[in-house]
DNA sequence: AATGAATGAGCCTTCATTCAT
DNA sequence: TATGAATGAAGGCTCATTCAT
């Protein structure tokens, strides 16, 4: 693939989550990825065959290896506190941004066909895992509470992804930023009195 | 409508929730339903005119008054520790039967048009409210810890949407189960030790 | 047909013109019929099999039958002058409630079956016959110009469909009255001068 | 659009007045003009989107402009009889080709939408103004009888149409000649006795 | 005489997909 | 690489018509 062909790969990927959080994943068509990059039929088809591929090169592309950052912080020696404000501000910046439609179009696309479930179980693994190892850094640092790590890191999945669903709809941003700070405060050690 | 109407109508509603657990909710075609029924397309729109308004009918169905039962359970001095296993056993049974699909095609509705956005957040808000009034009547009966109702009511609701879209594909029934009780435990009055 | 089933019958009739007016002859469906008469589908069959009958029933009933009421006027020495006025009088009025549109729609009815050209076969040659009986009274009263009083007719039974149809859309009120002034002038005897 | 896409469209105008004239306006589906053409449902929709869109563009296509044709008779100093009884020969050849079912269909498109009605307007209006100018220059030049050019105009626009309805059914080409004659005859000055 | 449920055909429209250029 | 014409299937919707009640 030549530069031209690469760059108009880019505006396709480019164009795909503004597309797939304005109408969902089921209902964006091909024929909206050509308006949207101005490409005709046959040039689109040469890059991408379905919306589903697409779909899963964008997901792939914005997969922030959150795993990878996490070691070199960690190597670092970087406060699990500090880490997990991070974490949170990212997800509510990306909350506010529309990431709930995002994740409205991945659960469509995980439900569209069975043969896209393992990607969902995937995602949520590894977003668990990741957790599980930043909450037991904290621990062993003293920062957090004494917790069963896993069964904490899983709350904290299941609940942004909830928060990022109800962001789409009823909940403001204020509400977001509440929630947030609730949950992080829930992991810290407490103070002695 | 006579009783032959009646019941057509009805079987249209039944085979709903399946249809729409099935395929999500855009997915989902007249022609489907006329199949699922054994009814002819004219049949089928001398009943309903879209799969917009069958799913609006089904949820009007489904909508169980929570509220109601509360009110009721609460006159009659039912401890809120009982009320609150009994709403989190439905929940699980909800989830267990595929609450998480009909949850992702409520949210796919929600958002394939901003008139049904209203929708969404009557449905949250009247989560929340309940859900309030059930801790606030926990906390003045001593049961549950002191925390903020409101504030909590909201976490609840969001985390327990969470957990049905979790539950869909991520998370299995053990898993459910052990997170529904965290949940619980996390609002009871700590025994003195 | 009993009482009940020939006023139904009326309603029917009565409801015809709007309906027609409206929407022209093949657009005008039975479901029409059933909300405009406040009748069942099984109830409008009763009574008629299409709108094609219903079409058909409604011109036999408005037929005045301009023939006899001539025969009639023309024994009692009524001046030709004096029924071309009243012709054209009448003609103005249908004009203005809606004839045009009524017009249109027997054309439509005409050109949808071969079957029906005989029925605007027989219109057009009623009308020619009645018009040249006229103008030939008129003649031989002298009140009007010697002239070929069929091709006359014929011209005066053209012209007057023409101004129907254009009268529908294109021409107002004072045009139509102005036309028919001048039709009716083109026939009178000129004064001596 | 490239050469096929071009050849393509034309040939869809091409079935056009054929369709329209056989079946009139509102009858005429997509699908018969997918038959006429030998296209597919979707290669239709590339070049039109519904049967009045079809329908417009035919007239457009067809709009002979008789207004600029006669200013550059006018300037060539051709005798008013002289194109006066081209207009007629043209709009007796026109008749005897089914211009009276292609009328029919105009005033069909015309009713079935009010926004169509402009359309009728301008189509009478230009014709009305365009046989105010000729009977004008044929005054001026004293081949015409003095007569109102403006209203004798209107006679003539509206009895054109009537004929052309007419001619679809109850009248027969040598009807349609004779009338035409009567007409050409009537604007003539009078030969000096 | 009337109701209204149901059928099935037919039209409208959109879309993924292919292909000659 | 890219264009855009064309296909054919699928889904939405309406209507004339029938029929049990």
């Amino acid at each position: 693939m030549n530069a031209a062909g690469s760059s108009t790969r880019l505006r396709i990927l480019n164009a795909a989550p503004g597309l797939f959080m304005d109408k969902g994943y089921a209902q964006v068509t091909m024929a909206d990825f050509c308006q949207a990059c101005g490409l005709s039929r046959g040039g689109l088809y040469r890059h991408f065959h379905s919306t589903a591929e697409i779909f899963e090169a964008m997901l792939q592309r914005d997969k922030t290896d959150w795993a990878q950052k996490m070691e070199a912080a960690m190597q670092a020696g970087t406060s699990a506190a500090q880490m997990v404000r991070r974490y949170l501000e990212q997800a509510q910046a990306d909350m506010l941004a529309g990431a709930g439609r995002l994740s409205l179009a991945a659960y469509e696309y995980a439900h569209a066909d069975p043969s896209h479930i393992a990607f969902a179980q995937a995602r949520y693994a590894a977003a668990v895992q990741m957790m599980t190892v930043l909450l037991e850094y904290g621990m062993a640092r003293g920062e957090f509470r004494a917790l069963d790590a896993r069964q904490t890191a899983r709350h904290w999945v299941i609940f942004l992804d909830g928060l990022r669903m109800a962001g789409v709809f009823a909940v403001d941003g204020a509400d977001i930023a509440r929630q947030l700070d609730t949950l992080y405060q829930s992991i810290l050690e407490e103070e002695p009195s």
